[in-house]
DNA sequence: TTACGGAGCTAAATCGATTAAGCAAAATCT
DNA sequence: AGATTTTGCTTAATCGATTTAGCTCCGTAA
């Protein structure tokens, strides 16, 4: 197993191991002849260094951690929105020279376990980048104490070295209900994530608010939570529609859930958009295939990896990135939002002539 | 910066380093009382050992590589196929012990950069798994020599050390043309990846095999060949129904072309399954969301990963498993196949009454 | 002529673990 | 009792890099 060491440069070389070091990482004080030399052989011999034996020395390892929280064997990697956000992270690291390594927590009562922070120390991690974080996580305090950069999607920690990207969701709920009254839609629901989620209270806001300003009544009534999952929305949905059946435009808090929503309206014999309009949010992949096509919110996922990635290592290179980065979600309008339609579903044949 | 090292622990507990390292190895030449003791200490201190000087002196990392190839930036993560798979292969190796290292090659001329397993020299991985690789792959050659184990999905690599999971394609095809051809369909074509993916040669052989063995004839102009993508899929079918009307059910290599050929049809005034049957391969999340939910191939995807991180650590730990392993695709019939309508498009409203 | 300074290189310590070799005391055997 | 083994621990080398301190040689200024 004869990997090539600086020794092996040396002796070919002819120097000592320290000029080989030096001679590599660009350092001024070796003779340009002999660098050169140097550079050669190591190419020839297909040098690769250590980063084990760096590491040990310099304390640094190249490495920032991705966790992805979650408690299901089904979250995780699996869900539509992660994808993006994870190839922008690690595009921008890779740009930079980082590597990542990815850890896992699911199992619910994870306490037995070490926190996130610990398998940081273990890896000499240098930041770690945090999605599906949730309000009620037992490691929460740890975190904002922690003394490494901590990035964390959507969910704002209080410490020093706690940063977090996401979208503004206020403004960005306000654009959706403004778009459903345009329409002139008056009744209009929402079908929110659950409450240990950061931004479940931020959309929430958003939503009540929005309302406000446009001097319409809000109705504890038509608020529903579910899980994020396109089953959750579809049974939040159907439990609000049988409450309400004049209810006619609903915001959804996830893509994935409005999609469930959709399924709803179908199995309650509801077209959209003639019926029902229907906002959801994020923009994954799937929201632009359904029928109808998705009006949605669009999170610029991949720029809010990439985002995280930097602030990650200005951070790490001791420049203090702003403690919270917004981005701006984008209203995407497609067939699922229309003006109300004031017939009722009986009668829709009726309209068709 | 203190981190607690063997030292403090040593010097706690009035032992030496030795007896620390041993202790908390497990070895059997430390006293009971001893051994108490180191431990209590190294819990007290919340000891978390510096892996980077393990990993010097042992050679083992106990990190495995995952690489996820791809041109695009949109490609990788995103894929609503890795997600479960990657999800599988973590929970495994986090199972054992094993972390995770993630590596994304994308840039088509990678040929600057350094090959797949230079990347694993440097961070010391001991087994990578690949996930998207190709036959024109620059790097093939040098994956096949490779000294550490490496696994790949779908397609096989001629190495003392390579080793490769996927599903059995050919069989799956054939239940998928069964199922059609048991519905009555005699015009089946098919959408197919492109050429450089080695599923894509099974499954265009399981489609020719089936159609032989179920009496068929086989017509070259209703293949066609697509990207993978949605897009790319509405694309192929198009041209493929535009050539070849009289064609009534479709097999189609992906769910994410075949929800591209609904789209298509949808464009073409075809209501999927009266006017054409629709079998997509994969199952993903959106294949039972989409109108009508796909009949499709499922793909044990978690099942997958896992089976990959198995065959890793079993062949770091020195006994080499199989080959390849192969597990089967289950077909999942829902609303995209039906019996052949004979009756032409502008019929199709007669049939209402 | 002596001293100083810079250029180019080396020696040796260090990071924090593992492990081979060995040693002293206690336990066991003969 | 004396020899031998076992138990429980220590010493010191090692992994492969980085880094500090210092050394030698040469040119130049005083």
């Amino acid at each position: 197993m004869g990997r090539t060491t600086l020794k092996d440069i040396a002796e070919k070389a002819g120097v000592s191991v320290t000029a080989v070091s030096r001679a590599l990482s660009g350092y001024p004080d070796i003779g340009e002849e002999t660098r050169g030399r140097i550079l050669r052989i190591a190419e020839e011999l297909n040098y690769q260094p250590n980063i084990a034996a760096r590491t040990l020395v310099t304390h640094k390892s190249g490495v920032m951690g991705l966790f992805v929280l979650g408690r299901a064997k089904g979250e995780g990697f699996s869900h539509p929105f992660s994808g993006q956000v994870i190839n922008g992270f690690l595009d921008e690291l890779t740009e930079d020279g980082y590597d990542m390594m990815v850890f896992k927590a699911n199992r619910p009562p994870d306490s037995e376990n070490s926190s996130y922070l610990d398998l940081c120390r273990r890896r000499m991690v240098e930041g770690a980048f945090l999605m599906g974080l949730r309000t009620d996580d037992p490691w929460l305090s740890d975190l904002t104490a922690s003394a490494i950069p901590i990035v964390t999607m959507d969910m704002p920690l209080a410490g020093d070295m706690t940063f977090s990207v996401g979208c503004d969701s206020v403004s960005a709920v306000h654009a959706a209900i403004r778009h459903l009254a345009d329409l002139g839609h008056k009744r209009i629901g929402i079908v929110n994530g659950y409450k240990e989620a950061s931004i479940s209270l931020e959309r929430f806001e958003g939503y009540k608010s929005a309302l406000t300003s446009l001097g319409l009544p809000f109705d504890p009534t038509i608020v529903a939570e579910a899980d994020f999952t396109a089953a959750g929305g579809r049974q939040a949905f159907l439990s609000l529609i049988d409450k309400a059946p004049d209810m006619t435009a609903v915001f959804v808090s996830s893509d994935l859930m409005a999609l469930g929503v959709l399924e709803g309206a179908r199995e309650r014999g509801l077209s959209v958009p003639e019926d029902l309009s229907v906002v959801g949010f994020d923009n994954i992949e799937m929201a632009a295939m359904s029928s109808p096509p998705l009006t949605t919110l669009d999170q610029p996922r991949y720029e809010l990896g990439q985002t995280a990635a930097r602030m990650l290592i200005s951070a790490c290179s001791g420049i203090t990135p702003p403690s919270r980065v917004l981005l701006k979600a984008n209203l995407i309008v497609r067939g699922s939002t229309a003006k109300p339609n004031k017939i009722k579903t009986g009668e829709v044949i009726e309209k068709a002539h």
